[in-house]
DNA sequence: CTAGGGTTAG
């Protein structure tokens, strides 16, 4: 084609996934085609994972660097002395062996130490006497230092809460009776306080270790390491592994894997974390079944299916072995490239090793279907899991939660609501923001506030998804000044921000066009060090022109220069709802100001290497329809030649009238067309409603035609019917004239038309006032411009209906086509002029 | 010391 490999690949993957861009497309959609498949097609074309001709000994040599290999792992990940220095056997009977669990330690608990933990578990947290006198009363009878552990893990496992644990802590400490007594305790509830979440009480409570000289062990460093692993803190745990082998103590295999871990979950790079791996094998330690499951794990954050393979595979050449966690760790790799088809081949595989799939394998393959919105298939693992009688647990319940919050299967949460009480498992903060998403979707903002009152009197804490979920449902419903409050209480409440609370604001803002406050914001979020991704760059461009209420002394003008600020903020949403309109000093000065906005982000853009993708080009089109002229319409969609000039070409091409540009625009629809509905019907949308609004009405036209021929708009076209619920008004306005062209067309063969013909609006997907759609509104005065016989249905207000006979009559009439013929008001001369097949088709 | 779940643009 005529496209140079553009120096950005359109696609709308998540940020932080690696993508592996289709070289062939410019537009591409990870959500719904898996890229890991496409890199190494040959990849998994066995069904049997561990076969022959797999990549045995991969990690033992350098692997030649063929084109698709040269982005795996090709390291001596296990040097020769890996190899030599151990029996396959000692490894494996290692992990047989049956760990330490909390069971052996319940074992080990005297009868005091199950007494006294029932006495603290009903006693009150403010109450540090009382828990001296009780300490006081059961001293001689604990056994010194298990009894005081067992507490430990008990409080943590049941009572989940950091500060009594730490206050038991503390009280405990004087009575051990040396630092290696002491040191255990340390251990215990470090672990405990990761567990919980509060890795800064387990650091405190580390320091004051170290500071009293029973914390400088490799007990201590581990349990520290491990504590930031669970939270996700990669680099604490490194700096903490620093730190430890600074102070001299030598890390042992927990040691590694806990960093392992650490480096595998909070999204490390890959060869940082085989680092640590091979320094393992250079210290002589040797790596387990723990650490080639947590590097595996590493490889499925980093979503290398290919290495995640291979290290599979050499579990077994290494004699390493594979267990449930090793199963359903690969099964998720696979799952989150999308490729089902070979996750539950896995199963089979598991079987014939004798192992058992259980809940986490199916809601491993549940979330790998939802993900894919194959929720029937979802489900019914969902109901094989049922049947196969493995009890569903809190992580399992919450899939299934989401996969009914995502098809609007509403009436279900209820039931799974109903059903986790009954057995006795209590929502946490997973559960209660799926449920603010599901009700919120619903509008049943009754109840969202319920939950929120819910959370708190059961103690279950908010955190930043919280906040984001609530500013996009309030804002979903045009409730803005809520959507605002929610960001303003969200930095009152002193939890770390991350780029979607602010793009879900700086969507907030950008809906009401306030282009200058959203790069305020932008500003304000890298400041404090979170990086703006592509999601928030097209979200402000989409704001541009947006503005939809005017402010006393303009927005631009009281804030320019300035920082954003929380109070003036507030101040345009409280004049926002309180439907404030006055005059605006000058709307011209601001929108200019805007799109000056605009033209910065995308020098921003390009510094910061965002790519952008097809949702980044929808919004510059949109952009350009918001203009007020035409001038700076080209200004504007200049930009976009930054990015892809095939793009560009296509959409500048229509824009002029150039025929020969139809070309081009066949294969960009082909590759728009590969990706989901929304994003494409986004894309046709907005395209269509740029060339409608600069007068390239009969462009316009062909697009739309080139979108119903791909079905881009879902049964947007009936004979007799025609749905305009999906379209932007554009797209709506010339999908108007084709059909009734056709209709025309299809009188003139001597058909009748039925009884009544209509024209579906809808009521207007994101409309305020139920029943003021804007796209009605315009397809109304359309209708009435042409003289067409349509009239709203008395009943049902987002309907146009004709009598059959009285459309034919008008269709008839001697003027009515050239009514509706549409003319392009730039047209450039084209080499051989053809008709569109869709044009053709219609007899146009 | 290892596995699975929730959020943003169109």
């Amino acid at each position: 084609m005529a496209s140079s490999t553009p120096p950005y690949s359109i696609n709308t993957s998540k940020p932080h996934q690696s993508p592996h861009p289709n070289p062939k497309s410019h537009l591409h959609k990870q959500q719904k085609r898996p890229h890991r498949l496409q890199s190494s097609p040959s990849m998994l074309s066995s069904s049997s994972y561990n076969s022959a001709s797999s990549a045995h000994g991969k990690f033992l040599t350098p692997s030649s660097s063929t084109s698709l290999q040269s982005h795996h792992l090709s390291l001596p990940l296990l040097g020769p002395e890996f190899r030599r220095s151990r029996t396959t056997k000692v490894i494996s009977k290692r992990n047989l062996s049956s760990p330490r669990t909390y069971f052996s330690q319940t074992r080990s608990a005297s009868a005091a130490a199950v007494d006294i933990t029932a006495r603290l578990l009903c006693s009150s947290l403010d109450d540090i006497q009382g828990l001296k006198g009780i300490l006081g009363s059961f001293q001689h009878k604990l056994k010194i230092p298990e009894d005081y552990c067992f507490v430990l893990h008990e409080l943590g496992n049941r009572d989940k809460c950091p500060p009594k644990a730490l206050a038991f802590f503390h009280a405990s400490i004087p009575l051990m009776r040396n630092s290696t007594e002491k040191g255990k305790l340390l251990t215990a509830v470090i672990g405990i306080l990761g567990k919980l979440g509060r890795h800064d009480l387990a650091r405190q409570v580390f320091d004051f270790g170290l500071s009293q000289g029973f914390g400088n062990t490799v007990y201590a460093y581990s349990a520290l390491i491990s504590a930031y692993a669970r939270n996700g803190l990669s680099s604490e745990a490194m700096s903490v592994f620093s730190l430890m082998k600074a102070s001299g103590v030598r890390p042992n295999n927990i040691s590694y894997n806990a960093v392992i871990d650490a480096c595998g979950k909070g999204g490390v790079d890959l060869e940082i974390t085989v680092g640590f791996f091979r320094e393992m094998l250079q210290n002589g330690i040797c790596p387990d079944r723990k650490t080639f499951n947590s590097l595996l794990a590493g490889c499925s954050h980093a979503g290398r299916l290919e290495d995640a393979r291979i290290l599979f595979d050499e579990m077994i050449d290494l004699g390493i072995g594979r267990d449930i966690y090793t199963y359903n760790t690969f099964i998720d790799v696979l799952c989150k490239g999308g490729n089902m088809k070979f996750a539950v081949e896995v199963i089979p595989d598991m079987l014939s090793s004798y192992i058992q799939p259980n809940v986490v394998t199916y809601s491993t393959l549940m979330d790998g279907y939802a993900k894919l919105e194959r929720h029937d298939e979802a489900l019914n693992l969902y109901m094989e899991m049922k049947s196969m009688g493995i009890q569903l647990d809190r992580v399992c319940y919450n899939t299934l939660l989401s996969i009914y919050v995502k098809s609007g299967r509403y009436e279900d949460i209820t039931r799974v609501c109903e059903e986790m009480e009954v057995i006795g498992i209590d929502k946490d903060i997973i559960t209660y923001n799926s449920l603010i998403t599901g009700y919120g979707k619903q509008g049943r903002f009754d109840i969202v506030s319920y939950l929120i009152r819910d959370m708190r009197e059961k103690g279950v804490a908010s955190n930043v998804l919280t906040y984001s979920t609530l500013m996009d449902i309030y804002s979903k419903a045009g409730m803005y000044e809520d959507a605002a409050n929610v960001f303003f209480d969200f930095k009152e409440s002193g939890l770390k921000a991350d780029v979607v609370l602010y793009s879900s604001f700086i969507d907030v803002l950008a809906k009401n066009g306030l282009v200058k406050c959203a790069v305020w914001l932008l500003d304000e979020m890298q400041q404090i060090g979170i990086e703006p991704n592509v999601v928030t760059y097209n979200t402000i461009i989409d704001g541009f022109g947006k503005s939809r209420f005017f402010v006393e002394g303009g927005i631009g003008n009281g804030m320019a220069g300035g920082k954003a600020n929380c109070n003036q903020i507030v101040r345009i949403f409280g004049n926002l709802t309180k439907d404030i309109i006055q005059p605006m000093v000058d709307v011209a000065t601001k929108k200019s100001e805007d799109l000056f906005c605009i033209l910065g982000l995308f020098q921003r853009m390009i510094q910061q290497r965002v790519k952008p993708n097809v949702v980044t080009f929808s919004a510059i089109l949109n952009a350009c329809s918001r203009c007020d002229s035409f001038e700076d319409a080209s200004l504007l969609l200049e930009q976009l030649r930054l990015f892809d000039s095939f793009v560009y070409g296509v959409a500048f091409g229509l824009l002029m009238g150039c025929r020969d540009a139809w070309l081009r625009a066949q294969s960009l629809f082909d590759e728009v067309r590969c990706m989901d509905n929304s994003t494409s019907s986004a894309f046709y949308n907005a395209l269509t409603d740029m060339l409608w609004h600069y007068g390239q009405r009969r462009g316009a036209q062909q697009v739309v035609l080139e979108g119903v021929q791909r079905q881009v708009w879902e049964n947007t076209w009936n004979e007799f019917t025609l749905d305009l619920h999906l379209m932007s008004s554009g797209a709506a306005q010339a999908m108007v004239h084709s059909w009734l062209l056709s209709m025309s067309a299809i009188i003139s063969k001597g058909q009748k038309l039925p009884q009544v013909v209509s024209i579906l609006t809808g009521w207007g997907k994101h409309s305020k006032v139920t029943g003021a759609s804007p796209l009605r509104r315009v397809i109304q005065t359309l209708l009435n411009s042409i003289g067409a016989p349509f009239h709203l249905e008395r009943f049902n207000i987002g309907r146009f209906v004709s009598p059959g006979a009285i459309a034919s009559a008008w269709l008839r009439e001697s003027g009515t086509i050239t009514l509706l013929l549409l003319h392009d008001e730039r047209s450039q001369p084209s080499s051989p002029l053809t008709l569109l097949p869709s044009l053709q088709a219609l007899q146009l």
